[in-house]
DNA sequence: CCCCCACGTTAATGAGCGTTAACTCGTGCC
DNA sequence: GGCACGAGTTAACGCTCATTAACGTGGGGG
């Protein structure tokens, strides 16, 4: 009870680091059910039951990483909401944090709204929250840089329109085979990827905008 | 060994395409490995192991699912993109169709690119070869209604600007909640989610013809 | 020096679940 | 009428797996 015993300094999460990086890496290569905790354990050099030193159980851990994501997702995005001068430029950023999120974080992209409903009812709230303020955030954002989206009933079409874009940007896993596999004269490289994920998903604003001014 | 005992003319599948919907709803609500076979069972009338008479097993039920769902992709979009005359004609009855396909039959477009790695190996990779043929006929088409991603250097863009279309068509089960719940206010009703996501899918391909006509 | 605690280990427990076995029931056919 | 068979039922088996118990160990502060 004197001085607190732990050193919470430089090194007291790397093997809590370890152990989500590793759960976040299988879980999304055969689902949250499909993976046993001795696979987990196996994967960080420790056996088994001996993960539940650092969680309190195979749910906390899948918790952990949809928490995690949807924090940091909600974070900068806000930051690059309030970032440039225009709406126009806000929109620009948020398209480019998203990307680079889902280019760099393929396996919690993939577990973002693959395993949501393997969450126990709290977490998942918290989880929804969290992904609504996000998707809240966006929907402003379009709507500002995008007049005709900005209409009272145009709003379930930008609502729509940004569900519609995170799926295309999140479709990056599917496009990509395992992560360190690139064949140059068939794949695009990571920034040709951004570059073109960022162009589709201007072009599908756009779009609806088009359609909102006109319908 | 005389006459076929069974009469496979109008009510031999119904029992068989019920538990085959029922199976395609459970398993999109809560994952393959998620619900058991009494579920099933259950939701169909009948209790737990009486599904064996149906199916050879749980494994069965989900190849049965996605083999079905690709097959029908693939054989529904070439006729489609056989039908006009042009290639632009041709890209648009393939949004469409896909449009229509998401709409309607969201359970198994979920289950389309969720639960291929609980497929057995012989069944994945009869999976895979149809949807690699589904994606190619695509690829095709696209580069022919858009002259800039007909180059040889531009076919990783056209394929990556396909899969990031399908992600967004297939965004679908996201922005909706279950089946039938429509808040006419906060939702667009199906026509016009098909007449959205169509346009954006449009926009899309048209940026990345643009950005392949720039890069 | 010794004690405590963070960090692991292996063995045991107990539940869930896919599948099989054994048996029943109705019904069309010879 | 009896027989074969499709279609179900319940009970039992066997395996996987998350979690807990009981125990070991090494190093830093008192």
């Amino acid at each position: 009870m004197g001085s607190m015993p732990n050193v919470p300094a430089a090194s007291a999460l790397p093997r809590r680091d370890q152990i989500r990086r590793e759960a976040a890496r299988l879980f999304a290569a055969r689902g949250f059910l499909g993976v046993g905790v001795d696979e987990i354990g196996k994967a960080v050099g420790i056996s088994g039951p001996g993960l539940y030193r650092h969680f309190a159980g195979k749910d906390a851990m899948l918790a952990d990483l949809l928490i995690g994501i949807s924090e940091r997702l909600l974070e900068e995005g806000r930051r690059r909401a309030d970032g440039g001068d225009g709406a126009a430029d806000a929109l620009d950023a948020l398209i480019s944090g998203h990307v680079d999120f889902a280019l760099d974080d393929r396996d919690l992209i993939t577990l973002h709204d693959r395993e949501l409903l393997n969450l126990k009812e709290e977490d998942r709230r918290t989880v929804r929250r969290l992904q609504r303020g996000y998707v809240e955030l966006w929907v402003d954002v379009v709507r500002r840089a995008h007049p005709p989206l900005a209409g009272p009933d145009a709003e379930p079409v930008a609502r729509a329109a940004v569900h519609a874009v995170f799926g295309l940007i999140n479709s990056t896993p599917h496009s990509l085979g395992p992560s360190p596999a690139q064949d140059d004269r068939v794949a695009l490289q990571r920034d040709g990827m951004a570059a073109l994920l960022h162009s589709l998903a201007h072009g599908a604003f756009s779009a609806a905008a088009d359609a909102a001014a006109r319908g």
